[in-house]
DNA sequence: CGCGTTTGACCTGCGC
DNA sequence: GCGCAGGTCAAACGCG
């Protein structure tokens, strides 16, 4: 396999100052005559832009995008070995196969190839001039066609070398512990997880939690947007809570959509450092690593420049 | 009993 | 057409 070295990101990079930079550009190129007189707001039209660019199904470019992407080895912010090493394209851009290879760098107590999803293992093949078998993995859900290979590297036996083929028509269980919502329950496996779900908050529900210093997606509020007398949606710098609210909402809304495509140790290396693939998902949902637990504000990545860049 | 894994058999694509 | 290698199927089995 060829590798394709990608591009370094910091998952933390600024939003005010570089994607929002770049919702002002589109906003000058949809309506300068608004964003003449109001310098600070961003235009209705550039927000149901950047909104159904979000809702819509993710371009590969968006999903290439997120999955070419360098991850240095043991980072700064004392995360575990286990994540992603290289991320490459299997056949390289612009393809439509739905086919990319991942490297994941192996944990010492375990595997690191938890990715959010439920897989059921169909098969094993000795492949030919390697000692280890690759397995077959299938995506649980019955209307899912996600497939992964997984293999171990000849180089490096710590390295788990992963091929994920097709998309998931679904949110992964990860997602689907935070929804709170029922619109995401479906198929069996997930009004199994949803059963689960429903135990914990009756239980929640009789015994409240102390307010957690994290923000879960069923306790935000929808925001109730004014449009000025234009039309516009006023996002100025007098209500930077309300600006980074919405951004926040729409980054938030797109998380099911990305995520469905894109491995969460890929979009959050390291999350799990398990020694099992199906760890993700232990009978206490609240004590397994999950989003509400990370960074998920403005400065989170998941809108990212090739998402605006779609939209552009 | 349900779900997931194992594993040998079978299928398919490709090169010669 | 043949053989090989990779991919998939499905029955058997294990585990909780």
């Amino acid at each position: 396999m060829e590798e394709v070295e990608g591009t370094e990101v910091n998952w933390f990079d600024d939003f005010d100052c570089s994607q929002l930079e770049l919702l002002r550009e589109l906003q000058a190129q949809e309506s300068p005559r608004f964003m003449e007189s109001q310098p600070d707001a961003l235009h209705e039209s550039v927000i149901d832009k950047l909104i159904s660019a979000l809702y819509s199904n993710p371009a590969i470019g968006d999903v290439e995008s997120a999955v070419s992407v360098t991850f240095q080895n043991g980072d700064s912010r004392g995360r575990c070995n286990s994540q992603p090493m290289l991320c490459s394209p299997d056949k390289g851009l612009g393809r439509m196969d739905h086919k990319f290879t991942i490297k994941i760098k192996t944990c010492e107590n375990g595997l690191a190839d938890d990715d959010g999803y439920k897989w059921r293992k169909y098969g094993q093949k000795s492949i030919k001039n390697s000692p280890n078998p690759r397995s077959y993995y299938r995506c649980t859900n019955p209307r899912c066609n996600a497939k992964k290979q997984v293999e171990r590297s000849m180089e490096d036996p710590e390295t788990l070398i992963v091929t994920y083929e097709g998309l998931h028509l679904h949110y992964t269980y990860s997602h689907l512990l935070l929804s709170g919502s029922s619109q995401y329950y479906y198929s069996d496996t997930d009004l199994h997880v949803a059963k689960k779900l429903k135990c914990q908050s009756m239980a929640e529900v009789a015994d409240p939690p102390a307010q957690s210093p994290t923000r879960s997606t069923s306790t935000v509020e929808p925001r109730k947007l004014q449009p000025a007398a234009d039309g516009a949606v006023l996002l100025g710098s007098a209500d930077a809570n309300l600006r980074h609210g919405l951004l926040d909402d729409v980054l938030r809304s797109s998380e099911g959509l990305l995520e469905d495509v894109v491995p969460l140790v890929v979009r959050k290396p390291c999350i799990s450092t398990t020694t099992s693939s199906f760890d993700a998902f232990p009978s206490s949902p609240a004590s397994s690593p999950s989003y509400s637990s990370l960074p998920l504000t403005t400065n989170s990545s998941y809108l990212d420049l090739g998402t605006l860049s779609t939209i552009m």
